[in-house]
DNA sequence: AAGGTGACCAAGG
DNA sequence: TCCTTGGCCACCT
């Protein structure tokens, strides 16, 4: 079936283990994408309840969280936090060290 | 069919 | 390190 861009991005969110993050680029790659970041996001923010995507592990390439909401990014890095990331005192992660090495597996 | 929008990205100043 | 600019792609009206 047709996965959706959706759907495939979706599966892709719930492949990255814990303690690990992936930068939206990353993401759009893996799902056969690159270069729709954009739509990443857009895909995420369209999320619903019910989904068990693990959205936070999820950041823009800067190490950092570009949600629109301050209390999100606040709870996205608690949740972060709470699976071991480590945030400097810019707020931003070290991806040298957080960033998940998604191999080009195949489905 | 065309234009607008978005949790982006890379390059340049 | 910050801000701006141009370009990406999928979805909605």
């Amino acid at each position: 079936m047709p996965a959706h861009t959706f759907e495939k991005i979706y599966k892709i969110v719930e492949r990255i283990p814990t303690g690990k993050v992936a930068t939206y680029g990353q993401i759009a790659a893996l799902a056969g994408n690159p270069g729709a970041a954009r739509t990443v996001g857009w895909a995420l923010g369209s999320l619903r309840d019910g989904r068990k995507v693990p959205w936070h592990r999820v950041v823009n390439s800067r190490g950092s969280s570009s949600f629109p909401d301050d209390a999100k990014r606040k709870l996205q890095q608690a949740l972060l936090e709470q699976e071991g990331i480590v945030f400097n005192r810019n707020g931003r992660v070290d991806l040298e060290e957080f960033l998940w090495r998604g191999e080009p597996w195949a489905d």
